[in-house]
DNA sequence: CGGCTGACTGCGA
DNA sequence: TTCGCAGCCAGCC
C-alpha cells in the first residue's frame, strides 16, 4: 500500500454522510494535481473494503462510474439516495451534494 | 527497462 | 453541444 493510496483513502473516509466528491478533487487534494485516474484506481483496489464509501465518489457530471456501478447488486444510486443524496436522472445533483475535499483541511 | 491499460479531466474542433 | 486527443500516475506484463 503506497503513501498515495492511503491519502486516498483517508480523503475518501471523510466525505461526510449525503455528500460526494470528484476523482479530480480528491486527486487535487492528496497534491496528485491531475492524475485522477491514478485516484480512480486506488478507489478500484478500495472498493473490496467496506471502510471506504467508495460509492460517494464520482466523476466529474456527477455520474455514478466504476466496477461497483456496473455490478447490479451493488445499486450505488440507491444507496447514496438512502443517504439523502438526489439524483438528477442519472447523475448527481452536484451543486447541492459536491463536498470539496479542501475544505476538510 | 519499455509499453499498455485504466472507476478521469480539460481543451480544441 | 458532442466527439476526440493528450496528459498524468501506478500497476502489470
Amino acid at each position: 500500500m503506497n503513501d498515495f493510496f492511503h491519502r486516498v483513502y483517508d480523503v475518501v473516509m471523510q466525505i461526510p454522510v449525503g455528500k460526494v466528491t470528484t476523482y479530480g478533487a480528491i486527486a487535487k487534494r492528496i497534491g496528485a494535481g491531475r492524475s485522477a485516474r491514478t485516484v480512480g484506481y486506488a478507489l478500484n483496489a478500495a472498493a473490496n473494503d467496506e471502510r471506504i464509501p467508495c460509492h460517494r465518489v464520482v466523476n466529474r457530471n456527477g455520474e455514478l462510474s466504476g466496477k461497483v456501478h456496473f455490478v447490479p447488486p451493488s445499486r450505488m444510486r440507491e444507496l447514496l439516495e438512502e443517504e439523502g443524496v438526489t439524483f438528477k436522472g442519472e447523475a448527481v445533483v452536484m451543486e447541492e451534494h459536491f463536498w470539496n475535499p479542501e475544505e476538510a483541511l
